[in-house]
DNA sequence: CTGAATCCAAGAAGATACTG
DNA sequence: CAGTATCTTCTTGGATTCAG
């Protein structure tokens, strides 16, 4: 039934705009790589990504899971506690989304002074 | 008078927040792929990239503008003919843009495959 | 051709309160 | 602790129109 369409993000009708908004998301982004160094609790991802609401944890967390990037670990225990780890495909987007958190941290500096620059001018 | 604070995508009030949104996002992406193999048109993107409004191309492009990842070349003809040309550090990025579109276009089966699973579940 | 400005609808995201 | 639901706010982005 597959018929191999390739993914042409270039096409407006392609899904695969999708995907590139999904790896493209900040939040998206944050979470993965605070999952890189193995399973997450909830709550401790709500305090390293700062300024996150309740609810666009859950809800970026229920697009990676849908996507097959991140799987979600339940224990049956009182108080809950969950957990959220990166799958095989969750793994091989961190590295693309670590890269992209270091490209940003090795050129912000640089990115700032020049927007200064275009104020400036 | 620099301090040199590193750059922290984590810290909700750190600049580099926004560099991330930018480098995320789906029309900086597709645009600055389209840029690779030098200098193109106003209206070339424009076709090149389906779907996207004058409106977002212009806005798009002054944003990549004011942080130096293109270059807005204007030649003095009627009518009007502009260019738009990575920096430097527009090419930089264009590196990592290009890898974020292939990640996709790689997975793009895969990942739908997985959507479809989950809905059937 | 390029692009700025306006208007407006749709969707995103925060805050809050509540459940298991 | 984890998650859902609702409400409300406001940003995003498209369509349109006008100008150089």
């Amino acid at each position: 039934m597959n018929m191999f369409i390739p993914a042409n993000p270039y096409d407006m009708n392609c899904p695969s705009r999708d995907l590139l908004d999904l790896i493209g998301d900040k939040w998206s982004i944050l979470i993965v790589c605070c999952l890189q160094q193995g399973p997450v609790r909830t709550g401790a991802l709500m305090r390293q990504v700062g300024g996150i609401s309740q609810k666009m944890l859950t809800q970026t967390l229920r697009e990676l899971e849908t996507n097959g990037f991140v799987e979600r670990i339940s224990y049956p225990e009182v108080p809950p506690r969950v957990e959220y780890r990166l799958t095989e495909l969750g793994i091989s987007f961190s590295a693309l989304a670590r890269t992209m958190e270091q490209w940003v941290i090795a050129h912000y500096e640089q990115i700032l002074l020049h927007r200064d620059q275009a104020q400036g001018a």
